[in-house]
DNA sequence: CTCCATGTTTAGAA
DNA sequence: CTTCTAAACATGGA
């Protein structure tokens, strides 16, 4: 699932067990995903490189070069970071770096709806995909702001990456959920204390993913996430969760718990 | 075979 | 201009 907690937990990976190695070698077998250069190009711009450090924003991981420049990853539906052994890649492996100790990274991706990218530098892509600010980067004041200009449904707000970078189809159910916000609820109906409780329902919500490495299995049990599906019932209530389309996906919720689209 | 899926982009409609 | 919907992309699982 990559969204924001999911994406972190890739840039954890990244950042405390591939800094400072030898890239001996790269190979993009997916052409079609590699976007600002040729997959050629990104391989040979990616060997004999390190990588110096490691950033987020909303679902994009970065990975700084010692040159300059710039890895940018996005994982689209499927995809994940994965150790490997010398050149043991998994199936579905769409970058593979080895390095010159033996081991090796793989980026996977089956559906190929990611992308993989060479930045100059991470502002400036972050600047020129129109990125809004990353969820976690917000505190109240300003999240008030945000809303303050939106208007239209609360799930689709929050699943704009202009608007908020980071939030996607699961986690905005999770955070309205949490919120007891109906997902149709338009956001210029919010009340202070409706959208102080989203603000709240988010940091919540991605800060508990994150701690647990953005694993189902290890959320709390007061979560929406592993009931949202057909015969799924509220952790809360008991009752059954429903879905509708918002935003052009499905949303799950409590109908009970969480209040009417129209208040 | 059909439907659906954690994402983004694009086109066109309100 | 903002918001919403459908379709496309590529692939696998139910």
């Amino acid at each position: 699932m990559p969204e924001l907690p999911d994406v972190e937990s890739f840039r954890r990976d990244l950042e405390t067990h591939d800094l400072r190695r030898r890239i001996a070698a790269a190979r993009a077998s997916a052409p079609r995903m590699v976007e600002d250069v040729s997959a050629r190009e990104l391989e040979r711009r990616l060997a004999g490189r390190r990588f110096a450090g490691t950033g987020r924003h909303g679902k994009y991981l970065f990975a700084h070069l010692d040159d300059g420049a710039v890895l940018v990853l996005h994982f689209g539906m499927t995809g994940c970071l994965a150790h490997a052994q010398a050149r043991r890649f998994p199936s579905g492996t769409r970058l593979a770096l080895e390095y010159a100790d033996g081991r090796g990274l793989a980026y996977v991706c089956r559906r190929k709806l990611g992308r993989i990218g060479l930045a100059e530098d991470q502002a400036g892509f972050v600047d020129a995909r129109g990125l809004g600010p990353d969820a976690l980067a917000l505190d109240l004041r300003r999240f008030r702001k945000l809303a303050a200009a939106r208007r239209g449904g609360a799930k689709a707000w929050l699943m704009d990456q202009g608007a908020i970078a980071g939030i996607g189809n699961v986690y905005s159910d999770e955070i309205l959920y949490q919120a007891r916000v109906h997902p149709l609820r338009g956001v210029e109906t919010l009340g202070p204390d409706e959208v102080r409780a989203v603000h709240r329902g988010l940091r919540k919500v991605l800060h508990k993913a994150i701690a647990v490495g953005a694993d189902p299995q290890r959320m709390p049990r007061n979560f929406l996430l592993p009931h949202r599906h057909r015969n799924g019932r509220c952790p809360s209530c008991d009752r059954r969760v429903a879905s509708i389309k918002a935003a052009g996906r499905t949303a799950w919720y409590c109908p009970s718990c969480q209040s009417s689209p129209v208040r």
